[in-house]
DNA sequence: CATCAGCTGTTCGATACCGAACAAATCCTT
DNA sequence: AAGGATTTGTTCGGTATCGAACAGCTGATG
């Protein structure tokens, strides 16, 4: 990717995620994001189509890095998320939730977050798809494939809401393990 | 000035000041400058025609600075230096040195520092000529006009020459006193 | 309701930067 | 001194970003 592409995409994350701490999605305004992030109104169009498309980038970031991480492909593709990464993938989200990179925790605890809530979900249907094995059981059989994806995304959004309202007191470790038993 | 040059130049600026802190001039490549500031060789070119005009440049963006807000004319050209500034112009220098912003004062201290002396000194003869009421008496009407700045600006540069060498334990509000005296 | 301020999303020509390649100069090593 | 390896400084066509302007939308205010 042309070094210029990849500073302005940052530069652009960066500025979202500092405004994230700071105000809710909604009230953030393209004009801010330009003018933290020190680029041009059209080089954000050129990167973006809308405020709601660098929301589902940005979550879209999170969940590329947990994959090539987990598929050992990392160096393939620079992600703006960093980390030695844990065996779990859950554990591995649940990690950067924690240390809040980029605000997506912000993110998921504000009001009105449906449409990163749906996004994230998305991504979370994804990754269980993939991991479908670690869930397999005599209980798993009875049921539609599609519908326990759901249940499993479900769960870990609920698991996650959970941890946040209760002010975020366990180890990811504890979670990801309470959010295994709960749907095996 | 362009968004795209400030970028540049800042990044180079910035990545040029990191390497001072670890080696020598001398020993620092373009390829290393480029690399760490993230820019093109070709760009590098585009602003500074050599590594050494860049460290011309460097202490000439000091010397804009303290200029800039000796005279009042702050926010008419944005400097990569930046404080609240003193009354004394060679107080005003010696923090940037004390603080060694952009390690402006590793290059003073280094050896082969010939090139950054004489940039040094020629900006400090300008500095000098600007407030040659600061040390008129009937002394210096005895002398050339010309010999005298020279004189003045020698002094300074042994003054912080002085203070590098015996680690630098008085203030510079200190070291300032004693300057004014000595040329006095 | 009218209007006015601010935000959105698009367009355009100009330009700074890109990556890659190259010859010439310089540095090292033997 | 010779010769290989870095480093320097330049060139080029292609591309991303720039700044400035614009019409359309939205929401607040009087």
């Amino acid at each position: 990717m042309d070094r210029r592409q990849k500073k302005t995409r940052e530069a652009i994350f960066e500025a979202f995620g500092d405004l994230l701490s700071k105000k809710d999605f909604n009230k953030i305004t393209v004009a801010e994001i330009i003018e933290r992030a020190d680029v041009g109104r059209a080089t954000f169009y050129a990167h973006f189509e809308t405020k709601d498309s660098l929301l589902q980038e940005l979550c879209g970031e999170l969940f590329c890095h947990v994959f090539d991480t987990l598929h050992k492909e990392r160096g393939q593709h620079k992600h703006i998320f960093e980390c030695d990464a844990p065996d779990s993938v859950f554990l591995h989200l649940l990690l950067h939730l924690q240390r809040n990179d980029n605000h997506i925790l912000d993110l998921l605890a504000s009001q009105n977050n449906e449409l990163f809530l749906r996004c994230f979900k998305e991504h979370l249907k994804e990754l269980v798809r993939d991991q479908m094995y670690l869930f397999e059981s005599e209980k798993t059989e009875e049921l539609p494939r599609d519908f326990f994806v759901n249940h499993v995304s479900a769960a870990f959004v609920e698991a996650v809401r959970f941890w946040i309202d209760n002010g975020m007191k366990e180890t990811p470790e504890a979670l990801t393990e309470y959010f295994m038993r709960s749907v095996g």
